[in-house]
DNA sequence: TCGCAACAATTAACATGTTAACGAAATACT
DNA sequence: AGTATTTCGTTAACATGTTAATTGTTGCGA
């Protein structure tokens, strides 16, 4: 992860910040359960996280009204734009990744972390 | 690595902790640049962990004479005896999650990973 | 309706990873 | 000797993982 850390360290954002970005520019808005869980992440580093992202104006946060419990996060147009402008360089470090390794070999160790976490999703 | 941090929740140590005193264990008085290499940890780490231990009475601490910018590490018979007393617990869950990989894809396992992080021992 | 269990989210407390700044001691070099 | 550099270790500051305690809401059953 390294090669991301240091990508990201221009734009002051961070590792886990940078993945709920990715998660919410995917799925659009989702409630903070759904988002935890998409993102693996535990809530309490959520919940930090979250405003840490709402202070530099990347997400929002919007309380479900029907259930004043609950909140809904969306990416802003800022936090859009910070994905945009890594994904191609993102890609192109996994790539080389994935080269390091190759091909085949990566796919098995993919595999092999599968079966360890049967919670990620492959 | 969850099944190790219950076994070493009744200890009061960390999974970290229980590192820096396997490695003691195994290699002896040790100064802090050997110490955080082998264990993995770095420099500012270590000073924490090492720091903890020893208000735990688990480590003792002592300048190098010859070089008082330096120090040496050493467990103590309280450390001891807790890696004494894991140790059998810790073989054998290393063996279980040995075992839902299965030995081959085990090995298999930590040869992708060796390849991944040049700084691993095997 | 009252009270209580269940749930969502936050906060607290502690340990660690990580980078940078700093302090002290030893070396090197003039 | 005197200063600059290097090295060892600590400390600071911030982000996160993790467990437990706490707050605010909802929903349910007596």
């Amino acid at each position: 992860m390294a090669p991301i850390r240091e990508m990201l360290a221009e734009t002051g954002i961070t590792e886990q910040q940078w993945r709920v970005l990715r998660v919410l520019s995917e799925f659009g808005v989702l409630d903070a359960k759904t988002l935890a869980d998409r993102a693996s992440l535990l809530f309490p580093s959520l919940t930090r996280i979250v405003a840490t992202l709402r202070d530099k104006g990347l997400v929002t946060q919007t309380r479900d009204q029907k259930d004043r419990r609950r909140q809904f996060i969306e990416i802003t147009d800022a936090g859009q734009k910070i994905i945009d402008d890594r994904a191609d360089e993102a890609a192109q470090i996994v790539a080389e990744f994935k080269a390091t390794l190759g091909a085949e070999r990566y796919e098995t160790l993919l595999d092999l972390l599968a079966d360890l976490d049967p919670g990620a999703r492959a």
